[in-house]
DNA sequence: GGCGATAATGAGAATCGATTTCAATATGGG
DNA sequence: CCCATATTGAAATCGATTCTCATTATCGCC
């Protein structure tokens, strides 16, 4: 199983790569090893990545690695569309894969961080309806749920218990 | 009519700043000329007010005004429950009145930067029944649409035209 | 009306994430 | 292998915001 099929992290990390060096020759651009590091060490990780983790992994394989080139290697695979920038009000730019992956919206516990994921077509729909009626046409949206997870509220009870 | 009723500038104004009055006495703060100045002249603002146009605004009766002050000033003002901080993604926070105003989200011209609001209780229905089926209580949301406005629409049809 | 404790202020320094600069290095086509 | 050019690391810079600190304003009290 392990080696198999065509969507584990080997695969997606492989097809995203690739799809990353067709980006470069169609900008122009050159292909280096850093780049190809980091790139591949973001499609490995799951969730919604900092720079500041992205490069804490990158330097545990050479110490050497700038942050500067971190961040112009996330620009350029927002660019090309195999990641996607979110900032969820903490100040940092997180990124997650694209590839492979359909729209979504976010669920953040203001209690221990966690972020889970949704997509809800009606609110889709009537998101689109409520522009139409102003006269918009949506280009995309931005759309964060701020919250309590049930594990935190949990939490709460028990703390609160006399 | 100018001078009348309740609800117009100088009513909300006046009220607003009293509100304010209010909750610096209850903080155990003081009352400065400065932040009461700031105060009303945000409050007779429209719209989504940027400290730097602030600032401005302040400067044209006092040149010395600071912008740590109006800073200041505005975080007070939300702490207070009186301005509510927003931030379309251009990288500055923006403030509202929020006397007088319910809830409502946002629809931002991509084009030419205006700004629509919206409230549609229907989202607010389904994303609190989303929040819920993933465990969550919702405590607050962001909800921007970013979009082309009619105007900015029709612009883009004039110029495309041979 | 003046005192004294303390909050508010302005100016500039500091912060923080992100971007840019620039000299050194790597890449890829010919 | 060479050259033009893209990429890199380190440090400088950016822009919004916050903080520091010495000076000034406010307010309760006499």
């Amino acid at each position: 199983m392990r080696a198999g099929g065509g969507r584990g992290a080997r695969g997606r990390v492989a097809g995203s790569t690739a799809a990353l060096g067709t980006y470069l020759a169609r900008q122009g651009l050159k292909h280096s090893r850093r780049r190809e590091r980091i790139a591949e060490i973001f499609f490995g990780m799951v969730g919604h990545v900092s720079v500041e983790e992205l490069l804490g992994h990158a330097r545990r394989e050479d110490r050497r690695v700038s942050q500067a080139t971190v961040y112009r290697t996330m620009k350029l695979l927002v660019e090309s569309g195999l990641a996607n920038a979110r900032e969820f009000g903490d100040g940092q730019t997180r990124y997650e894969v694209a590839v492979g992956r359909s729209h979504h919206d976010h669920l953040i516990c203001t209690g221990c961080g966690i972020i889970a994921e949704f997509a809800d077509e009606q609110i889709e729909a009537l998101q689109a309806s409520v522009a139409r009626r102003h006269g918009f046409s949506v280009e995309r949206h931005r759309l964060e749920l701020y919250g309590r997870c049930s594990r935190c509220r949990a939490e709460a009870r028990r703390e609160a218990r006399p």
